[in-house]
DNA sequence: CATGAATGAGTCTTCATTCAT
DNA sequence: TATGAATGAAGACTCATTCAT
């Protein structure tokens, strides 16, 4: 799939208001104006609404996959600091607001098979079969547990960084943050999470 | 805040909804026609859809503060105990579906200074209020570390928890468990979860 | 079903404009506006623009069934009086713009398997019924041949009423009727295709 | 109006199209595809949708025209032939689903005054002319009545012929020819409709 | 000469809410 | 107090047409 200038525009536009207002809290207006094209023009490139989630979505994956792809296969790292570049990887992009798994997640897809959950259920199997591999490295290199629940540990790394999302104002404010910048604070939050998630994934794959 | 049968029925019924397709997913009617009352009497009891979520919200609020109140009054129980019932308290209450957080995390609220992100701050410095105090039994009595984050450490919990409410789908799949009921899956995915977090926070709390 | 005043109000005018414009060619607005009611009203009370095509039908159906049913059931009539009255019965309702049929007969109905295209068929074997009834009466009588095409005869009075409707102007204008008023023009038109029609079932039916 | 090999493709799909569907019914894009040419290329050529139903009128009316001269002008044929003649040729033409007098009977053309109204009113009376022609024809031989309503016959046998059409399915069904294949059906109706037809004809003009 | 891209008006329908009773 | 009826705004989407190339 290749997408011209205006197709990206209206993809990014609506990858943020999904990501802020959700699926169906947003509406083609919203997008359209965000965008600056003309309302019918979504309908005229993705055919509808949920086809255009599906191409914001698609798009994503695809960089998504690329760069875990590129990590793992460098040479010149340990298997726990590969895992540390995930981490860092993940939580850079989390805090990039391009929090798109969120966007989609919240939305009818937890139970019902629509498109997008299955190109969901697709991106994951995906990415567990690249951090399997990593994780077998560490395993036959000696430094990783030999039993260890690859699905959990991936779901408690996405699951903390989903709720670090939604939780930044809290954090500050219970931590008395309110003198940060909105970039103090975002550096902040990412160094802490980052050891945070680090400290936590020594002790889940280092014997 | 007392309220009537029919009230509460409306409530029930809308947390449901809510849970199950989102705040702006769920329309008045559908909230009106799984309670088996006229549309207009949201707005007449509530005033708006709004407002009726912020019943919804703080009537669980008010429960869950009873529960882990009543949970730290308990001297029965080591301080690492507490925590360890408090990880299955919250687990029993995601997988019944009393997912009440996931609804209103949803929406609007990351970000948004709603009424309702007024609530749900509120209800998250209560429950880390009584937290605290939890841990810092843990660290008077000499077991728990001297140096923790409680708020990151609380949204850990709530954070894989939530992910896992998305997941369990894709966890099925991944571990071939396809065979199991819906009943078996749900006490094999609680049982999993409880393991992995209690695992999670010893390694966070105790010395 | 029963129907209110309100709901009487949107049927005729939709019936009006039904036939004038036609299904697709006839918007909700227009019915609205005409009814002189807010648009909402139509999905309110009959959920969909296709589902009021239906009660426009299903309505006037019932009547001519009532109107049809008497006529069959008086005995102060020799048949070929009752098919006379009939002609004239089915020429006062195409005249008098209540030109359902063609409204309906327009659209997708023919070949496709609409709702409407079922209740269409319904109500033709309901006439078909009665008429049979009516001629097996006259054959029984000896007054009508014993061999008729029940189906042919009515559809060639139908299609012929039809083909009046689109084609009064035309006929106007061949006729030199231009100086007559509209009504006058009806009269003479009716007049006109009563003898017409009544000469060819005269030819079709009796011996 | 001559038109080249892209414009006839456009007319022949747009003249499908809306006997299928209708005018209202059938959009630019289902004739563009059906055509197989550009959207864009309907406005080009014909500069609207109307426009082009006009085209569609106009090419049909001419061959008709045709059809109809070469016929009257045959000296080997008895007046009453000739209209035998006439009908299985109006016949066949509305049995190929060439249907284009009920494409356009049915949008808003009965009372409308449309650019296409005024079309089919000058084809009207182009083709009573020539069957004037034609009935005059046998009353100077002296095998037909005197006194004729010509208009009321011709607009017999188009409104027989149009309420076939859309009646086919009913007639099918109440004469049991489900077993039929569309072929045969269609040859069987025709075979009917050209003997009653004819018949009918027979009692209208002859003495 | 031909067309892909773009548009604004229009489609039907559903929404949360209000009002008269 | 409670509700059926009613509403205007907004929803996603399709339309015939135009324009720059």
């Amino acid at each position: 799939m290749e997408y011209n200038q205006k197709q990206l525009t209206i993809i990014n536009a609506a990858e943020a208001l999904f990501a802020e207002q959700g699926f169906v809290g947003t509406s083609v207006r919203d997008i359209a104006q965000k965008a600056d094209v003309n309302i019918a023009m979504i309908s005229y490139y993705f055919g509808s609404k949920e086809k255009l989630m599906e191409a914001v979505f698609q798009l994503k994956s695809e960089k998504i996959k690329l760069k875990v792809d590129s990590l793992l296969a460098d040479d010149s790292l340990f298997p726990i600091q590969k895992v540390h570049a995930l981490i860092d990887d993940y939580l850079a992009r989390f805090c990039k607001h391009q929090i798109f798994h969120r966007i989609i997640l919240r939305e009818k897809l937890a139970e019902n098979e629509t498109s997008i959950g299955t190109l969901l259920m697709e991106m994951r199997l995906k990415n567990l079969e690249a951090i399997t591999k990593l994780i077998q490295q560490g395993q036959e290199e000696g430094s990783f547990k030999a039993s260890i629940d690859i699905p959990l540990a991936m779901l408690t790394m996405v699951g903390v960084l989903n709720q670090m999302l939604t939780s930044i104002p809290f954090y500050q404010k219970v931590h008395h943050l309110e003198h940060l910048t909105e970039d103090e604070l975002s550096g902040h939050v990412q160094q802490v999470f980052s050891d945070h998630l680090k400290n936590l994934f020594n002790k889940i794959l280092l014997k």
